[in-house]
DNA sequence: GCTGGCCCAATCATCATACGATAGAGCGAG
DNA sequence: CTCGCTCTATCGTATGATGATTGGGCCAGC
């Protein structure tokens, strides 16, 4: 499961040290060799991890300078790696927050261009994700991962490469986010017809109503993340593994 | 200028060469050693420069793989980097108006967001660019480097990582922006006022204001780029590089 | 003639080693 | 006490070799 190839590894595992604090920012991590001792493997290697990490923003480099953590806001915050790592550490308090205004502002103007822009194929993958959701719903199944290609697919169809990229950078976000919005038991039943209404907008071609009923949508997914968050006394989005968070939320699911 | 370090022109050169189309999507680039060859450097910086463009979602590899370009869909579109290239080698119709939907839908939010969030720290530099505008209108002086400085710190004042990433990576397409949109004679006068409203909205603390004022801003903009491109039969944004655009729009300038 | 599986080689992946380049740190002179 | 020089730790670049993977071609069998 891990040992795939010792170049991706390598970077999950230093990013995962960066993104988790193990090296704080503004220091500097141990020397090329040094690094490459401690993780098993060449110089080569630790060095080609390096230069993606400077790729994505969490390093710096330079002779006598050393190997440099970067501060948080230069990060690559839209790299999905980035993303999955600090979803996989725990997500912060401010990350949420940051995560759900940039998504409360950017997803219903992604509907409403779906809505003018959508094709074909485009409304079928939808359609084919709403199928699976209801299924879910009626039969049992993994609602998550449907409502993920739902909203996934929306935001696919506005054919904005901005917009896409975030989409994609959100997935691992969206997927937490869903998983505690979905802990109530009759959440799932009751968001489904808010889904349909975007879908029958975005069909009907009305970006006007397609925007209002995404904005609905988001509203209510938000104020079950509030309810549930609410009921513990520390906040489980603080330095809480993504792990425990959806073990959390799925054990309130059943 | 361009003698700075291996590693970094070699990134840029292969970066420019996929962005521009010159290695197209779907298809392989040359084998490490012939790459190497032809660029006069070793293959380990050849090998260290498609890590960096593979953590940038532009390449892939594998064994007998190659190294394939990926499609523009998996770029990474904020990274400064990539944005960067694009700007550089032409800035298409597609992608500008990728932008500016996008710019039209953040930056107002920013705007608000920063009306409750900003430091005193953030508003003093934010005063200094706008001072900077001032005196360019005045006395002459860099008036688009000043306006890129004002939009940036209203963003950073936001205090949200992804809009502060989104502003880093928007700098190039918003200095070429800025450069058409202040092309006209008496562009940079008149928009003051609105920086200035901007600005004292954010001052005020009030966040609807500051939003709407923003938007002002933004749409004047707009149609300002609008009115410069309606007057060339063939756009100018298409395929052209940002280089002689710039220089078009300074050549209106004085 | 077509299909299926096996083998091969192209290409990246990893390692080891060596030397050059840079810039921060400490030391010595004024 | 300050300035500047040297010195050395650390990254940058180059070279050569071997392992690992997989796409494609070849051969056999139906």
């Amino acid at each position: 499961m891990k040992a795939k190839n010792v170049h991706a590894s390598t970077v999950d595992l230093l990013g995962e040290k960066i993104v988790s604090g193990r090296y704080p920012p503004g220091t500097r991590i141990p020397p090329e060799p040094t690094l490459g001792d401690e993780l098993g493997v060449s110089r080569t290697v630790v060095r080609e991890a390096v230069k993606s990490l400077v790729a994505k923003g969490l390093l710096v480099t330079g002779p006598k300078l050393g190997t440099r953590v970067m501060h948080e806001e230069h990060w690559n915050w839209f790299d999905p790696d980035v993303v999955g790592w600090q979803a996989k550490v725990g997500l912060t308090r401010e990350f949420l927050r940051d995560l759900q205004e940039l998504r409360r502002v950017v997803e219903p103007v992604g509907v409403r261009l779906a809505a003018e822009r959508a094709t074909a194929q485009d409304i079928a993958e939808i359609e084919s994700a709403y199928a699976g959701m209801k299924d879910a719903v009626e039969n049992g199944g993994d609602y998550v991962l449907h409502d993920l290609r739902f909203h996934q697919g929306l935001l696919r169809a506005c054919h904005n490469r901005m917009v896409v990229q975030m989409s994609k950078a959100l997935g691992a976000l969206l997927r937490t986010s869903f998983e505690i919005s979905t802990s109530r038991p009759d959440g799932p039943a009751s968001s489904l017809p808010l889904h349909r209404a975007v879908l029958d907008a975005v069909i009907a071609r009305s970006p006007k109503k397609a925007e209002r009923a995404s904005i609905v949508l988001i509203d209510a997914a938000n104020d079950d993340i509030e309810a549930v968050l609410a009921t513990r006394r520390k906040l489980p989005s603080l330095g809480m593994p993504a792990e425990r968070l959806k073990g959390m939320a799925k054990s309130r699911l059943r």
